[in-house]
DNA sequence: TAACACAATAAAAAAAATAGATGGTTCAAA
DNA sequence: TTTGAACCATCTATTTTTTTTATTGTGTTA
């Protein structure tokens, strides 16, 4: 003997309706079988939900009280339902996206925040990694997007073009190398880099393409505190240009007079995999990021 | 169609131990039962809740989701339960007091507090009157439980004494009638008497027991605002000694010199119908504020 | 490879819900 | 007051749903 959800729908259109039979006429079904089903939630209750003594049938208090505990229940059901309704209709249940710390998080977040204003049921888990690190844990976690600077291609991944972005080779205006200049490789070994620790290999031998090979190199995590770590003279290092715009305007960072180019730029890709297509959710999310990267900081 | 509680407990089960088989074992229901029901419950939603492409059927991520759901669902029906049993236990869903506003709140807080406390279903609704207004709101709502200065005796009332009370005849030090000995009736008509406003019977006739009949009468609503008048000068009245304990020790109120006597002593009566007999929680709080109604306030 | 655990499926059996009929109320209008 | 309508409980036959039993296929493990 178990509680039926169909029994409170019932219990709940009786009290709407005012009589048993009334409510058997909206449910197409005949009155005895209403008067069957209230009986067996009675019984199943151990509770008289209806007092039967005056002509019309009335609600117990106890009847109204569990009316109003069985209306939520049906409000919690109906919820249960949309979501798997959401679920049939191709919205994935969750969505994991990695982003390499170097790309510009405003756009993500513009991006999400339109997402969860379409209602969508997707529960979306974004992770930060650097570098390598992206791609890695890509893989391992079977993700479903990355936002990579670039990316080791595979016949599976497919790749959409975000806008370029640039890095500025920068240090601040008291560093020994923001006076010098025609800057060659060989001047700046003479300091200490800073670099963004890979989050991912655990192979040492492993560079990023754009480290000088300093024999003092710190490695930091986060863009934010290298940015910090720049302004306070620590040393010097590629930074993206969308950080410090406004450093760069008031001078408070320099940007290197290197021979070989004191900007370099990239153009990050969106990246899921072939195995694993994306749902509902992903395809309209890879849309909104795209626009969004669109769009000024 | 309609989505079925008990489904939803074996989902929860066949994650719970890992199989549709064990599940099945628990509930001592064949395996092709749990099969059937979870199959159901799939064509119902239109979401697959299972991937069996593996050995062993494992959730998919919409299961996962759904799942969450379910159990929310299912702790909730668990609450509605709960209610149902307590009811069943002789726990009324209702609980309506009436009290006279000339006695202490503090005893009836404190008992409603311990009776929340053990955790009681019933909602219970205190409301305030004053003289015959208690009895008369007691019988038109049907209520429970009346607290009473006194009341008009019928043979369906049942009634327990509390502690005696007793009410003051006191004006402000600088009111004329502070100053005067072995006062008499025609010196207090002579003065405004301050009465609190008789909130049931309409009838102008009716009178409290008390009142001098002075030729100018206030009427207020509560003995706070009563306190209040006549502290500020305004007038004599009776007031409740526990409301002034404070006030006739430092003199800012005075106990008038009255003949006929300056204290008016009673007993407040817990009463109740036999025509509505009290359930578990009435009769419990009744002991409890029988009890609170000992200690000193 | 054999024994085992797991899940889907089909068919039969069991259980539950429903419709339809009947009877006893109460209510309201004639 | 009578009469008819609306109300709900209850009974039985019928239909629908659920469960069991038995079987098959597949993957795992000893």
């Amino acid at each position: 003997m178990k509680l039926d959800i169909e029994t409170l729908k019932i219990l709940d259109l009786i009290v709407q309706f005012g009589s048993f039979a009334k409510a058997a006429d909206k449910l197409g079904r005949a009155q005895s079988a209403v008067s069957y089903q209230i009986k067996k939630l009675e019984q199943h209750l151990g509770v008289e939900l209806f007092d039967r003594s005056k002509y019309r049938a009335e609600l117990t208090p106890e009847g109204s009280a569990i009316l109003v505990e069985g209306r939520r229940l049906l409000q919690q059901v109906r919820n249960l339902e949309v979501l798997a309704e959401r679920f049939s209709q191709g919205w994935e249940a969750k969505l994991e996206i990695i982003i390499d710390g170097a790309l510009p998080m405003q756009p993500i977040m513009r991006a999400l925040k339109r997402l969860s204003q379409m209602n969508v049921p997707t529960r979306v888990r974004l992770k930060t990694e650097f570098l390598s690190g992206v791609q890695h844990c890509f893989d391992s976690n079977n993700s479903d997007l990355m936002l990579v600077k670039s990316y080791q291609s595979t016949p599976y991944l497919v790749s959409r073009p975000l806008t370029e972005m640039t890095t500025v080779l920068v240090a601040a205006p008291e560093h020994p190398l923001s006076d010098l200049k025609n800057i060659e490789l060989k001047h700046l070994h003479g300091h200490i880099e800073l670099t963004i620790a890979d989050s991912g290999d655990q192979d040492p031998n492993f560079q990023d393409e754009l480290q000088f090979g300093s024999e003092r190199v710190f490695y930091l995590s986060g863009f934010i505190t290298k940015k910090n770590a720049i302004m306070m003279g620590l040393g010097f290092g590629w930074v993206p240009d969308y950080l410090i715009k406004q450093e760069l305007e008031d001078r408070s960072l320099i940007e290197l007079d290197y021979m070989s180019g004191s900007r370099h730029s990239f153009v990050p890709k969106l990246v899921h995999s072939s195995e694993r297509p994306l749902g509902r959710a992903g395809c309209l999310l890879s849309d909104l990021i795209l626009e969004e990267f669109k769009e000024p900081d």
